[in-house]
DNA sequence: ACATCGTTCAACCCTGGAGTTGAACGTTAC
DNA sequence: GTAACGTTCAACTCCAGGGTTGAACGATGT
């Protein structure tokens, strides 16, 4: 995974991370808004909802279009998928592992994992 | 979506978004370690190191079993399960609202989005 | 042209998190 | 028992990020 892929993926988690931007971005998927239409329903500033809008856009999670006045947001799935497929590896690394666990040993199992202590030399 | 749900899912993806703990899950996905093993790797403390272990064991991406007076901590898949469902759920209903748009209205698309902008009671 | 609306920019507070260092705690090994 | 090891706790610094307010900017509509 290059460094980039990886800035990508931190910043993309970032953002969702936070439950506003989720909010938004729930709002966003059942149809465009404007940037006021997407602050009414909380409590903060439209300035604070403005910077939200400027995080999802910088990791491609909306897409802006100018109409007259008017700047309607409108959701993009594709930056997610670089996360779930980051998750889905882990798991399929973390499952795989332990089917070959299964397989190999079954006793000796405490003692096989005791080896992964070693710091220097250990090859597992 | 509950608000505990979101709270642990909001709480997951913040422990996502840190590529240091990012690179702790890679390396326990491959199998247990000790909080020094994972530490080797990083150019940072163990303190540093035991903190992110903590957050990653509040939200139960990683499960710890003394033994001895090592600490085996083991990667645990199921938190991610929340966040890719929550992504999985964004992207249906985003797509499912653009077939739905597509086969019902082409032109009149921009009225209907306008509509969305009604603050309290008008109808613009 | 002008007032208005929507959005952004700039400066600022404040909280929280990532990092550090130093000490304490528990377990193990001798 | 005691020394050594592994981990955690506590107190502190530093900085990024979410929030605010107030003003500026741009396009619209009349």
């Amino acid at each position: 995974m290059s460094a980039a892929t990886e800035a990508r993926l931190s910043a993309t988690l970032v953002a969702l991370s936070d439950p506003t931007r989720r909010a938004i971005l729930r709002r966003l998927a059942r149809g465009e808004a404007r940037v006021t239409d997407l602050a009414a329903p909380f409590a903060i500033s439209l300035n604070a909802v403005s910077k939200h809008i400027r995080t999802l856009e910088r990791v491609g999670l909306i897409h802006r279009k100018r109409v007259g006045r008017d700047h309607v947001l409108s959701f993009r799935a594709t930056p997610m998928d670089a996360a779930s497929a980051w998750m889905d590896t882990q798991r399929e690394i973390w499952t795989g592992r332990l089917q070959a666990l299964d397989a190999l040993l079954q006793s000796e199992d405490d003692n096989a994992l005791s080896r992964t202590k070693t710091k220097k030399g250990d090859v597992r």
